[in-house]
DNA sequence: CTGCAAATTGACAGCGCTGTCAACTGTGTC
DNA sequence: GACACAGTTGACAGCGCTGTCAATTTGCAG
């Protein structure tokens, strides 16, 4: 038979609804009595039922990661977010359910309120992209799901975790220029993801600090994929003027950027300096190692949720943390010949 | 305000009872009334609320994935598997929940218990190399908790995904046997994984088949990470008599050979073929591409799921389900010279 | 048309917990 | 010592559904 809330009532002599107030870790419960319950409970093994708690409370103690599985079928990236998020929400004991949620079509608010009419989600963390879908943060603020994002577009009123992206682009082109580049391409991500913008904002502050025009050829369309890397390098290899060096606003990129230097017998670096961003394990298993800005994804997965938490447990109003990155020199740059 | 079975069952001048019935696909209700209700249901957008039906029900209409997190940080392989998993119980409307489950140390059997006592999942879904831990899984026949695997070692008695690992290895390497290659190496995973062994036993196979004596230098062992690849490699290149060919026992293994290689100047596939197995996103990104054996992994995660679910919802005893493999001949191999 | 078994439907209690609100306890004040 | 007041505890109902079992209807043989 299960041990019910009730059994530990009677063992520390206590009313129900006092073992409750424990179980919540509410206020307004005397130490001595707050001792004798936890201790009957440990006693007891209790484990109180989530079905009952959702139920009588009307709150279901689950996290839904929501992701846009669109352009990111199974990605490595998601992969350490999901990671750190169920770590945070396992601290707490919150459960956690992962949700791709397509962003084509418009009726993605729809798929979002089946979501919330479904699984009754106390919170929610928002990857990018969908941390900057416009209706669907009307539609959660609306519904009153708090929510927390990784790398929103805006920082007001959001909370999370952050990353200055601009500033670690810029570094990076920085970098770039400190080993003589001057023809430096970027292979840009999804046009209206945060993450492209920033990237590529970062790279044009380089570029324009240095002094150097910018170059319409060198700044190409990508969509974060191989493939698209694949199809950037292509048309950047075959300008009159080609670029030294090569900028991907993610290492996926970067790698079908060094898949086609390989291709055409091109020498990385020697020939070509290829770079990404993101440090994913692709990174450090490619040849030559990959140069990268490294982020903390799984530390990141990990702190938005817990900004999330703080707001579920009523701890106080979250707010958006500020990560640091670092730029990860290994063999894929070197000095143009 | 909520629609709740209550006030559909009087839309449809039923029973609430009557309703419930036709919620959980019950038998012994009448076409005709079922009809009705359904319609109901529809015109109210009724979703029923899990936390009540889990308390009245005893059932939690919940699945966990369990993996192993020790040898396995956030792997490709499994995060296709995850999303399998997904999408066969988001089609039955049951909610799934990943669990990593460390099987260091010898309190894993403990760990399981407070998964099962903390959430009462209705069913499990084992993978690799969780699929075959004795005391594991006699806990859960004790605690009577139906699972499916994805490729068990033994396929006595259960139900899930499996795949004719042994002939693929076997197919492999007597493919590299085709290009000419006598001395074939072979980076094996991790010795206690089903996957390691029946890996092995195909390279045997196809060696012995071919008439060539075992030679135990050839045979090396790895841990399927990367970095144990690179380990293997530099063990095996350095031999007085090295390899033509390596086939390692998964990609991520293969992908650390070819680093070496191309640290030490040879050319892949022209001084040494290189070869793996799983055809995860690296095996197509790598340069060359990597030779490997595909194996659906997706898909083998819904099935595995789908034959859960068969369980939970009466519907039969469920099955092992066998996969195709298939031979993805890309450009890490060719003929010796 | 009657009688009987099978199929269909409903009444009711209760799953294990928490919200509400009332009751009680102890402390400090004048 | 009486009173006010904050701090602590408990009684009770009820969250929305399903299990049990009894009541009713239907189908069909005689």
């Amino acid at each position: 038979m299960r041990v019910r809330l009730e059994d530990v009532a009677r063992r520390a002599g206590v009313s129900p609804k006092t073992v409750s107030r424990v179980l919540n870790d509410e206020a307004n419960v005397s130490d001595a009595t707050r001792k004798r319950v936890t201790a009957a409970m440990e006693e007891m093994d209790y484990r109180p039922l989530s079905s009952a708690r959702s139920l009588a409370g009307n709150r279901s103690f689950l996290v839904a990661m929501l992701y846009d599985n669109n352009d990111n079928p199974a990605s490595t990236y998601l992969a350490e977010i999901q990671d750190g998020v169920l770590e945070a929400c396992d601290a707490h004991r919150y459960n956690m359910m992962v949700r791709p949620l397509r962003m084509r079509g418009d009726d993605f608010v729809n798929r979002l309120d089946a979501v919330i009419s479904d699984h009754h989600p106390d919170g929610i963390v928002l990857t990018p992209p969908i941390t900057d879908y416009a209706p669907l943060l009307k539609r959660l603020r609306e519904r009153n799901v708090p929510f927390a994002s990784v790398s929103p577009v805006s920082r007001e009123g959001n909370i999370g975790v952050a990353m200055d992206e601009q500033l670690a682009a810029r570094t990076m082109v920085e970098y770039l220029l400190s080993l003589g580049h001057r023809r430096i391409a970027h292979v840009m991500g999804i046009a209206d993801h945060g993450a492209s913008r920033w990237r590529l904002a970062g790279y044009r502050e380089a570029m324009a600090a240095a002094g150097l025009a910018e170059d319409p050829a060198l700044v190409v369309q990508g969509a974060f994929t191989f493939a698209s890397g694949v199809a950037a390098a292509r048309q950047l290899f075959a300008l009159k003027e080609p670029p030294t060096a090569v900028f991907a606003a993610n290492d996926d990129m970067a790698s079908g950027v060094m898949w086609v230097a390989n291709e055409r017998g091109m020498k990385v670096p020697q020939d070509i300096s290829v770079c990404g961003f993101d440090d994913i394990p692709l990174a450090s298993q490619l040849w030559p190692a990959l140069t990268t800005i490294r982020q903390p994804s799984r530390e990141m997965g990990k702190v938005a949720a817990l900004q999330l938490l703080e707001v579920l447990r009523g701890r106080g109003p979250g707010r958006l943390v500020e990560m640091p990155f670092s730029l990860e020199v290994r063999d894929s740059t070197a000095s143009p010949r």
